[in-house]
This record gives structure tokens, C-alpha cells and sequence, in this order.
DNA sequence: CCATCAAGTAACCGTTTAGTTACTGGCTTG
DNA sequence: CAAGCCAGTAACTAAACGGTTACTTGATGG
């Protein structure tokens, strides 16, 4: 392979991208089919989601998402992928230890709560994941490790906040982020079907400020001393 | 083969009237139709449900299945009913008022979360109709009143812990049915992605126990004075 | 400027799907 | 015990599905 002409072919194409339009780029088309595969699969789950209809949202065929992804199915996974990365991504952002214990707990709620406000079709790709069993998220090699930081950092702050004598001192990192995730994501997930039941819109904007509220309060009742 | 021998013992199962095993029994067949379909919707969801696997499941074919039910949307329908029947009655027997408010909080929480651990299915299905926006369920007339005795005790609970000086004074029944109801849900329903992601295995009796005495926990800690 | 190769298209294929039709045979009633 | 109704069966259909084949078009290095 030659590396100089590589490069320079990179930058011919680049500073043509960048001109006009190219009527031909596989980025863009790439990046068109796996925006328009997150919406179907997020909104028809795995089973309900139509190849055809992923192609017709990118502005594409479906010989293109075979060409680029492989199959229906790793064109999935590839979109859960995405998905994971796109919130640890903003988690890390936080450095939730910059802060006192209290606040850094009460940030990571208040971030967690909005940004599944913000991303409903997150909630609905982990939704459609775990009805089959995570079966392909198992097989991914990607994630592993794109969460240890997040239990780490988690378990740095509880520690500190522990030697301060503000939180108990059986507090669990991973019980913490499991309340944090919990209340957030049943409350949106499940809205539909709780507004139908109990007769109240839970999406409302002063219900959900409600919400947000006791999700950072319960969070800190359970491990505040 | 021996034909004396068969059609002896059919016209010896007609004749026991009472205790007969009838080979033509409509009720028999509806009710394993609906166990049927009661698996096969909470294990691969609306979409992802097959009609020939109901009817294959239930010992019967699908034309007993569009005979009773009319189509798959309205079996879909009546499974779901059914489910919300089966906890909201279960519920019931509770009587959550009976014992002092505190125990009559945790009595509801270690109920919720026991049952949503023995129903596997009632928590997939709310999963799938959720991913639709709670299409069937909008649609149900039979179930509205069911869920007003839920909040209505809960509410009178809430009440008489405020007047003996145990809860604190903005505690809604509301949310603390939703914080119960999101840590039993979220915990169970992605327990698949959450033990791949974190390499715990959230289904091991001691993680459950953790678990359960955590919720009771979270929720008293977030009403009590 | 043109040969080449990847980007892109459309028509097609075998299979699976929800739903139907035409039929058989067991149960009840008069 | 005959008659008819209804539970139950199996084979079928049209449409939709995931995936493929045969082909065209446009960008680009030599």
C-alpha cells in the first residue's frame, strides 16, 4: 500500500466534499442507513423492524445496507453499539468526581434522567435487546470495557462521600446507578401504558419536572447517613 | 391397529359424564390458546410473534385461533388484559390497609417485586406494548377501573402514615407505586443487557435478595419523616 | 481522456407470514 | 337415532419478508 498517495488521495476527496455535494459518498450513505435503521428498530424492535423500510429512510436501496453492514441483523447490532457509546461518551464528560460526593450523585441522576428524556430511542433498543435475551449484544467485543469507568469513578465518589460520613456506609456503586437507570428509564419507557392505566399524562412537562425531582431525592435518601 | 379397542374407549370417555376428558371442549382449547399465546407474545413480542407457533404451542391449529379470538391483534389484546387482571387481582388480596402504614408500604413493595420476579411474562409484555405506544391497550375497555382501587388504597395508606407523623407530607401515592413498580421493572426486564454490561450476573438468589431488601429500603427511605 | 472499480439501482427469488377455504367428524337435542 | 350444528383439520393463497443477482453510473488515477 502506498501511504503517500493514500493521503493525498484523502485530501483530493476531502476538499472535493467539501465544495459540493458528491452525488456518490459512502460515508454519508452509511451514516444515512444506520440513522434511519436506529429509528426503525427503535421504534418496531428487532422483530418489527423492515429492512425495506430502513432503506427507503436512508434515501438508499437495500443493496447498500447489505453492502455496507452484512446483514439485518449485524446492522442491528452495529445500531446498539452506537447507542451504548453515544451515553457513556456524555457520562464520562461529567467527571461526576470533580464535585462534592452529594452533588456528583445528585449530577450523574439529573444527566442519566435527561438524557434518556432527550434519547427515547436508547430506551427502546435496550428495551427490544433484553426481550431477546441480549443475545446480541453478548456477542459484541466492543462494550466490555466502555463500562467499568463508569462503576469505577461511581465507586471513587461513594468512597469519598463515605470517609465525609454524608453516605452510609453499606453504599453500593452499582445498586446507586441501577436506582439512578430504574427510575428514569420505567417512568419513560413505560409511559404509554401508565398514562393509559392511571388516567395521568406522565410526558407532561410539569409531571416530568416532578419526577426529575424525586429521582434525585430518592437517590439520596437511599445512601444519605 | 386395532379400531374395536380405540372406539371402545371413546365411547367409554363419553359416558363418564363428570370427570370425562371431552375431545371436543371449547373452553380447554381457548384457555391453552391464550397460554399459548401468552408465551409466544412475551417471548418474541408483538411483532415478532407467530401465529403458527400459538396455534402449534396450544396443541391445536389456527383456525380454532381465528375462531375464538378473531384475529392476532385481538388475541394480543386479550393476553394483555388478561395479565393486568392476574397482578391487579392478586394485588388486591394485599389489603395493604390492614397493617400499620410502614409495614403496609413495604407489604406492597416486597409484593410487587415478588411478583414481577414469578411473572416474567406480565413484564415482557408490558415491554412490547410500550415499544408501540400502548396501540391495544388504548383500545381496552375492561381495564380502566381497574387501576383506581390500586392508587385509591395506596393513597389512604399514604394518608394515615401523614396523620401519625411517620411519612412526610408531600408523599404521592403515584410516585411511590412508580418508584416500586421502575426498580422491580428495570432490574428484572434488562437483566440481560445490565449483567452482560457490568459482568454481574443480576439473576444469582444473593444479587435478588440484595435486591429486594434494597427496594423496600429505597422506598420507605423516600416517604418516611 | 479513458479504463477501472466502487457506488448505486431495480428487478427478482425462495421462504415465511397472517389469514381463508373447503371439508371432516364428534356432540347434543328433539 | 337422526339431524344439524359446531369443534377441529389441512391444504391453500396473496402479500410481505430478508436477501441476491445482474446490471448501470459516476468518480478518479494514470
Amino acid at each position: 500500500m502506498d501511504n503517500s498517495a493514500e493521503t493525498g488521495e484523502k485530501k483530493k476527496a476531502k476538499r472535493v466534499a467539501s465544495e459540493r455535494v458528491l452525488q456518490r459518498d459512502p460515508e454519508r450513505t452509511k451514516a444515512a442507513i444506520l440513522e434511519a435503521a436506529t429509528r426503525e428498530f427503535a421504534e418496531n424492535g428487532m422483530g418489527g423492524a423492515r429492512v425495506d423500510a430502513i432503506a427507503e429512510r436512508a434515501g438508499t436501496n437495500k443493496r447498500m445496507l447489505y453492502h455496507y453492514f452484512g446483514d439485518k441483523e449485524q446492522l442491528y447490532l452495529r445500531v446498539l453499539e452506537e447507542a451504548y457509546v453515544g451515553i457513556r461518551t456524555a457520562e464520562r464528560a461529567l467527571h461526576i468526581g470533580d464535585r462534592s460526593p452529594e452533588e456528583g450523585i445528585g449530577e450523574l441522576a439529573l444527566f442519566t434522567w435527561r438524557y434518556f428524556l432527550k434519547h427515547p430511542e436508547f430506551l427502546s433498543l435496550l428495551g427490544t435487546e433484553n426481550l431477546h435475551r441480549a443475545r446480541w449484544l453478548r456477542q459484541s467485543v466492543r462494550l466490555k470495557e466502555l463500562h467499568s469507568h463508569l462503576i469505577g469513578e461511581l465507586a471513587r465518589v461513594l468512597e469519598r462521600g463515605k470517609k465525609e460520613g454524608v453516605f452510609i456506609e453499606n453504599a453500593d456503586p452499582l445498586h446507586v446507578y441501577l436506582t439512578i437507570a430504574s427510575l428514569g428509564y420505567f417512568y419513560l419507557s413505560n409511559q404509554h401504558t401508565l398514562s393509559t392505566i392511571f388516567g395521568r399524562e406522565l410526558i407532561e412537562p410539569s409531571n416530568l419536572d416532578s419526577w426529575e425531582q424525586h429521582i434525585v431525592h430518592v437517590t439520596l435518601a437511599s445512601i444519605k447517613r
